[in-house]
DNA sequence: TGCAAATATAGACAGCGTCAAGATGCCTTG
DNA sequence: CAAGGCATCTTGACGCTGTCTATATTTGCA
């Protein structure tokens, strides 16, 4: 009928069997990777989890990877959600300063670290490495991204970064920083969490000092 | 029948009847790791690989996990060989500048990419999380680490950092945006192998900004 | 009303980690 | 040199996994 899109991550289907199947998916998957971790995640335990049989989920999403790809994008709009609020809020020109960089290092570390099962999926090797994973999620991503540049060039527009910052560099690798503090944090190698305050500080001074004097 | 001393995961045995079962295995599965990635490596395609039963690699590393955790021993000996090669080779007070940073950083990108199999289990959560990790392992990591702050003490105990710096939180932040780096390269989030060279000397640039003046 | 599509189900298959028993070969000790 | 013990390797089995192939049920629509 409707041309199938090939319906990964599809748009809203209505099931009616069972209720909201999908949904109930997503969410029973992300639970489960949030108590016992991703590998522990197997589709028969989801499908036990929500009340159903064994083969059930495979008429909502065509592979485990396929539902793995859109628990992840879940992950990308909460994450859009929470770090950007103050670029949807506030003219970003007005507050810009070491502090508010400090801010947004705490919220992404905080992101990351209360919601890692999201972002395991997010950012992680799994997905990214297996080039199955859906055009929309890598959308999302990219939308990502190119929001924490756009941010720089924004800070750049309005005189309060050096101009001698290439905002493409500065972001890959002010990314990298936060990736690699969440990741560390994370996969339970950084555990002193007394410290994540003080290295998140740290970092938005040198992000800082790096924007002002470059 | 050299022995082979912080190697948790067994004592030193020499095997008789397969030859030297348990340094084939170490590497066959690293091998496996780098062709097909960690998740097709499985103990049973394993042993297949070098030619002897399934079960017979249980009789070297109880299991699949320690055998995982000595893959990453091994890989952990290679990093500190490689990484700290100017170390042990030369005076850093010497040639500490902005150039040696970056020679620093290609180096661990280097080994990281080109190494992906070891640094996967090295520094992923795979191991970490597990609580299951060797205690030689953490002993190995840790010992990087400190290497990783002496290295910055050193170059302050020489007046050519600034000594407000803090070496803890600086090699925490460094740590983490080389680790960030890596993996998102590793992983296939960033692709762009062309800008890899940029990327790090953009990091150099950074690390060094904030070593000077801070 | 009837038909096609959507949704759920059970059955089956190969692969996985690993435990339990049994077989094989080597080293040590008497 | 014989005997026992032990490290090593093998086969068998169990429960788990992802997912393919039917088959059954429900629903929306012509």
């Amino acid at each position: 009928m409707s041309k199938s899109e090939i319906s990964a991550c599809a748009t809203e289907v209505k099931p009616y069997h069972h209720g909201d199947l999908r949904r109930q998916l997503l969410d029973a998957a992300a639970n489960l990777i949030r108590e016992e971790g991703e590998a522990a995640l197997s589709m028969r335990k989801l499908a036990l989890a929500v009340g159903v049989s064994r083969t059930a989920p495979y008429h909502h999403f065509s592979d485990k990877q396929a539902l793995l790809c859109a628990v992840a994008e879940e992950g990308f709009r909460r994450f859009r959600r929470i770090v950007t609020t103050h670029l949807d809020t506030a003219e970003p020109a007005a507050v810009i300063d070491e502090a508010a960089i400090r801010l947004f290092i705490r919220r992404y570390i905080d992101f990351a670290v209360n919601n890692a099962e999201y972002y395991d999926l997010m950012f992680g090797g799994h997905l990214w490495k297996s080039e199955q994973l859906t055009a929309s999620l890598k959308d999302e991503a990219y939308t990502s991204f190119k929001v924490y540049v756009d941010q720089i060039r924004c800070w750049q527009k309005a005189r309060l970064v050096s101009l001698t910052v290439d905002p493409l560099r500065y972001a890959q690798v002010s990314w990298s920083t936060l990736h690699g503090m969440s990741r560390l944090l994370i996969d339970g190698i950084y555990l002193d969490s007394e410290a994540v305050a003080a290295m998140s500080d740290a970092a938005a001074n040198m992000f800082w000092q790096q924007l002002q004097t470059a």
